[in-house]
DNA sequence: ATGTCTCAGGGACTGAGA
């Protein structure tokens, strides 16, 4: 089974790459975070061609996350419970039936602007309703699988130039602190799970030729829940979306689990 | 060199958000 990450940065504009890249990649679930878009607006018709059932939580212009999948989808959630938030962030479905089904959560953390500034108060505390809510979805199953934009850069090799970025939004000590929380709860990085080639990056910034000179941060990842981490047997960033003309910011991330 | 991209509002360009 194979899973995928990618914000995609408006689904209306990325659209045509989802379409080539679901063909070149065959993932069997794909989390979309900033769709920018509508509910009533999202391409149902076009990725029900492709062969994906669709979960979707949009709205206007920001935000926005979606949840494609192969195998049937049951149980879809949207938002944190115990989380008033008008910000449409995050959805949930079991993907598949029976003992091999899976939970898949979707998020788009808050990016939180710049330290020190109400955005950045706003994602520290919804990192924190984010751990507790995780904390229960565990209790109840280990087969959890947590993909996303988690505009948190956990470690030094995570970033093109550390000294840089030390103490910035997306890479700030309580941003790292609030990521090991996560990893506390007994969930795993899958891409740590394996060697990896180094300045691995997910995001580069549109400016300054980020993605030409790998400028960038490793901000999206998949964190497996303990049945789900020891089935993992790749996990890779996939950067040819990135190249392409009028990429997103974001190159998609897979693992392939057993 | 805030050096790009996307969207809304309004109908060209500016501001917000990332």
């Amino acid at each position: 089974m194979k899973l995928a990450s990618w914000n995609v940065n408006s689904l209306k504009v990325r659209l045509p790459h989802l379409l080539d890249w679901l063909v070149a990649q065959t993932p069997d679930v794909v989390c979309l975070q900033e769709t920018k878009l509508e509910d009533a607006k999202f391409p149902l018709v076009e990725l029900e061609s492709a062969g994906y059932h669709c979960a979707r939580s949009g709205q206007k212009a920001y935000n926005g996350v979606a949840i494609l999948s192969r195998l049937p989808l049951s149980d879809v959630a949207t938002g944190i419970p115990a989380f008033t938030d008008e910000q449409k962030r995050v959805i949930a479905a079991t993907c598949g039936e029976g003992s091999s089904a899976i939970r898949v959560i979707c998020a788009y953390v808050p990016n939180g602007q710049a330290v020190g500034t109400e955005k950045y108060e706003y994602k520290l505390k919804w990192l924190a309703a984010f751990r507790m809510w995780l904390g229960a979805e565990l209790a109840k199953s280990r087969r959890l699988a947590v993909l996303g934009d988690y505009n948190i850069a956990p470690a030094d090799a995570d970033v093109h130039d550390p000294k840089r970025w030390e103490g910035q939004v997306l890479f700030s000590e309580p941003e790292r602190a609030a990521f090991r929380g996560l990893l506390e709860l007994g969930l795993k990085d899958s891409f740590r799970l394996f060697t990896q080639p180094e300045r691995s990056f997910t995001w580069w910034d549109y400016r300054m030729n980020g993605f030409k000179r790998n400028l960038g941060l490793r901000i999206d990842h998949i964190l497996l829940g303990g049945e789900l981490a020891p089935l993992c047997r790749t996990c890779i960033i996939d950067p040819g979306p990135r190249r392409l003309v009028r990429p997103s910011d974001h190159a998609p991330v897979l693992a392939e689990l057993d």
